[in-house]
RNA sequence: GGAGAGGUGGGUGAGUGGCUGAAACCAACGGUUUGCUAAACCGUCGUACUGGGUAAACCGGUACCGAGGGUUCGAAUCCCUCCCUCUCCGCCA
């Protein structure tokens, strides 16, 4: 959420940052009902000052055993004109906070003005050396290899649950789990994340605190019953974690990597990359989150993608980083590099991984805040994450890179002490 | 699912209608003392919004004792609804 303040001082600021993510601009109409606010929070507060000032004459008259009910009598009247400005104030927050909250973080000025994907920056491009992009003979995409080995059963997950929700079987349930693991100890103890297995269903303020809510109500499962959500990200049970808390400045930065299952509906996307593990309802996720302050969180977003990517070295998989143009970023989000793998058989770049800034944005929805040492005031703090790395369009670079002219998958070295074999046949 | 207890400031914890934004203690911060550490003593010590002020310091006002309503001239305190936590019982991975 943006300050309020800084749209009153700012407003144009905001307009153009808003222009640039394709987002709507209700600047003006938010200002009108600040005025309107301040205007009336005014006149409130004087009669409540009043009031209270008068209430203590009544206590002092009832002491001293007089009379009180003349200045009783016009204090009601008093109170009810207080009751009818409030409901008035009520409203005109209702609807200024339902503009705030749908407010987009603005793009940092390193962020290139953008309409759409189209204008994603390339920042660099990484391949083993035996790697050549130019892939001659034909290969096997991931389904059909998943069929092949007896790894993956689309058709059972569909029957299960419907499509897309995966099931990985035998080798392939293991390789799922190998990788899984072997982000995790590498985020741990190279790169000195804490761990978290969080909460897989999150409550509605959680996802108010990231962002999710109340613009994505779409694209959430909603257990209505319970008044819970399955996360569509480790990131809203791990950010939340420090929801309404103030951190100790000497804390910071805080790194967190965590494990989870992650669920979208993807509403509307059927028919778009659907097929196989390139849109799915259930995937899993091994993100990096972090709270830092605010003059380190642009060199620690660069942290997390290197840290991000530093996986795929070892894994030995083909990935270029994008720096997205403002029109592509996400709702919360101020700067964003995502990490693409290629899939020989798709031949095309695969979004594994995105990395996000978030500046105060998320620190305000949910009040996370540190104490300023210095100056004693307590402020947001910034918050970022990266995932590192969703294993779904991973697991399809992976199965496609390592697959031998026979169809079978080699596993990369890196995971075979996780696996416990060598090779899918 | 059944029965009960409870939610007060960073923490513990007083407080049943006006003298309570809230005692006391602990923690924290500043200072005095000290060869160092410790202790002792003194002082400071909530947040948000809002008005003024130089976007600082600072000053004024309002609100906030789980959340939302209600009663009242006046609510942490009385009433209603909801949420959460804990304990015991039942069920269960």
């Amino acid at each position: 959420m943006l300050d309020i303040k800084f749209i009153r001082d700012n407003p144009e600021v905001v307009k153009q940052g808003i222009k640039n993510k394709n987002g709507k601009d209700r600047v003006d109409e938010l200002l009108v009902l600040d005025k309107q606010r301040r205007n009336l929070i005014t006149q409130t507060e004087e009669l409540k000052a009043k009031k209270n000032s008068v209430s203590q004459e009544v206590a002092k008259l009832k002491k001293q055993g007089e009379d009180a009910s003349s200045i009783i009598s016009e204090m009601k009247i008093i109170s009810d004109e207080t009751k009818e400005i409030d409901n008035e104030l009520n409203a005109i927050e209702e609807k200024l906070n339902e503009i705030l909250y749908h407010f987009p973080n603005l793009p940092d000025e390193s962020v290139p003005v953008g309409k759409s994907s189209e204008e994603n920056v390339v920042v660099r491009q990484w391949a083993p050396e035996e790697f050549s992009l130019e892939n001659e003979e034909k290969v096997l995409d991931h389904i059909e290899l998943g069929k092949k080995l007896n790894i993956l059963d689309f058709e059972r997950g569909t029957k299960i649950s419907g499509s897309g929700f995966p099931l990985y079987i035998g080798k392939g349930a293991t390789l799922e789990r190998a990788l899984i693991n072997f982000m995790l100890d590498t985020h741990i103890k190279e790169h000195g994340y804490t761990e978290v297995l969080p909460p897989f269903l999150v409550n509605r303020a959680s996802l108010i605190g990231t962002g999710q809510l109340p613009k994505m109500e779409e694209d959430m499962y909603n257990i209505e019953k319970d008044g819970l959500y399955p996360i569509p990200t480790a990131e809203v049970p791990i950010t939340n974690m420090h929801r309404n808390e103030i951190l100790e400045e000497d804390s910071l930065p805080i790194n967190y990597v965590g494990y989870s299952a992650c669920f979208r509906r993807e509403a509307g996307s059927y028919g778009k990359e659907s097929k196989g593990f390139l849109r799915v309802h259930q995937f899993n996720k091994v993100e990096l989150v972090k709270f830092v302050k605010p003059e380190n969180s642009y060199d620690e977003l660069e942290n997390i993608v290197s840290d991000a990517e530093a996986i795929l070295k070892l894994l030995k998989i083909p990935y270029r980083i994008l720096l997205l143009c403002s029109g592509d970023l996400s709702f919360a989000a101020s700067k964003c590099y995502d990490i693409e793998t290629w899939s020989p058989a798709e031949n095309k770049w695969l979004e594994a991984s995105s990395c996000s800034n978030f500046g105060e944005f998320q620190g305000r929805r949910a009040s996370i805040r540190f104490r300023n040492y210095k100056t004693k005031k307590l402020n947001f703090v910034h918050t970022l994450n990266g995932s590192g790395l969703a294993t779904s369009r991973l697991m399809v670079s992976l199965l496609e890179n390592y697959q031998t002219p026979e169809g079978k998958i080699i596993v990369p070295k890196v995971l075979q002490k996780y696996t416990g074999f060598e090779i899918i046949d």
